[in-house]
DNA sequence: ACAATAACTAAACGAACGTTTAGATAAAAT
DNA sequence: ATTTTATCTAAACGTTCGTTTAGTTATTGT
């Protein structure tokens, strides 16, 4: 994305919104993952020309990265949140049933981007990608630990044993929130948090 | 895949046994997936010409459905297992056991086909290759629904949800045995089975 | 007013994909 | 021995992909 600082000479304006295009790539590539979302339907989809494309964000692999980011940032709040709390596992049950608010509000069958990313690219070979998707899998992870470091009863062992028990539930319950009900998630999520 | 009864007149042997380089192909899509996977790739895994690929499968997807189906011809003996045991839950635990030791066995980083499959198909609409994802998934579920009922304390609501969440699970768990070590699934599915 | 230039449109690019086909080869049938 | 035909090789097919480019339009600076 161009910065504003590198626009020098304004020849003549851009008729779209960078923020708002990417919105809608996001979207796109939510819905349809990388591969199957093309150019041609980017196109259609932001409204803008593949030149317009290519002149904002590089290529296709750079418009999805800003498409990433673009996510990463909206669960951000969500994720606060859990950082900013208190209650230790409440706090992260609440997180969990508020991923779910979220990747359930715009449209029910898209899933969580980042396990749709995480899935996607974990057959191919994208550092950039890979980079982006442990990097946040290890904050989340670190937050966990965190949160169930609250409760001094439980050693160490036992608290790697469930941040890791907690990560993979979550990688589960992104995956059904495309195909199960709210209710049905909402059950897996009251059991998840039963044997803690 | 031609039928025996089909070849009437044969003029000139194959040179390649069907079923043989079926199972290079599995291999190859179990690795890198459906769409990754390109008929250039297979033609080199498999040994043999795209034409002898097209003359026995048909096409891309009649060798993916095939791939699909000997996979599931090899899982079936850990499911058999499962449907023939009779001590309810620890029979499930063994199953999520064995079909992380399958995984594991040949090569640690390509996960469980199916859940693989289902993954990268959920996005796109083909009705064949959900057709198949939802019979296995339905039959599964169905098998745990037994299992669960040989506790007759539990009631039915505690049954279906209790199945739900153990499909849910699994699910989580051919995604962990890509990224996760051993130890970590294992203990995983000791946490999974601690509330049932 | 006019030159400079960024952003636009639309066409074309080369590469890769899945698939098909023309012709050579080898085994069976007569 | 010759014809027939299934299987082989290898080249080509038409599409679609992501990407680039040539040419037009609109805004800015002088």
């Amino acid at each position: 994305m161009s910065s504003v600082f590198t626009e020098r000479k304004m020849a003549r304006k851009k008729e779209y919104n960078e923020q708002e295009v990417v919105e809608k790539a996001m979207h796109l590539f939510w819905r349809n993952g990388y591969e199957t979302t093309s150019m041609q339907m980017l196109e259609k989809e932001m409204g803008i020309n593949k030149f317009s494309i290519y002149s904002s964000f590089g290529n296709k692999h750079g418009l999805f990265l800003e498409s990433l980011n673009l996510y990463k940032s909206k669960v951000s709040a969500t994720l606060l949140k859990l950082k900013n709390g208190t209650e230790g596992i409440e706090d992260i049950k609440h997180f969990f049933m508020d991923s779910v608010s979220f990747d359930f509000k715009t449209d029910s069958t898209k899933g969580c981007l980042l396990t749709n990313t995480y899935n996607e690219f974990s057959e191919k070979e994208d550092e950039c990608i890979t980079l982006q998707m442990n990097t946040f899998m290890d904050n989340l992870k670190s937050i966990l630990i965190e949160k169930l470091q609250i409760d001094a009863s439980k050693d160490e062992a036992t608290i790697l044993k469930q941040a890791n028990y907690l990560l993979l539930a979550k990688h589960g319950l992104a995956a059904a929130s495309r195909v199960n009900t709210k209710q049905e998630i909402e059950d897996y999520i009251e059991m998840t948090f039963q044997n803690l």
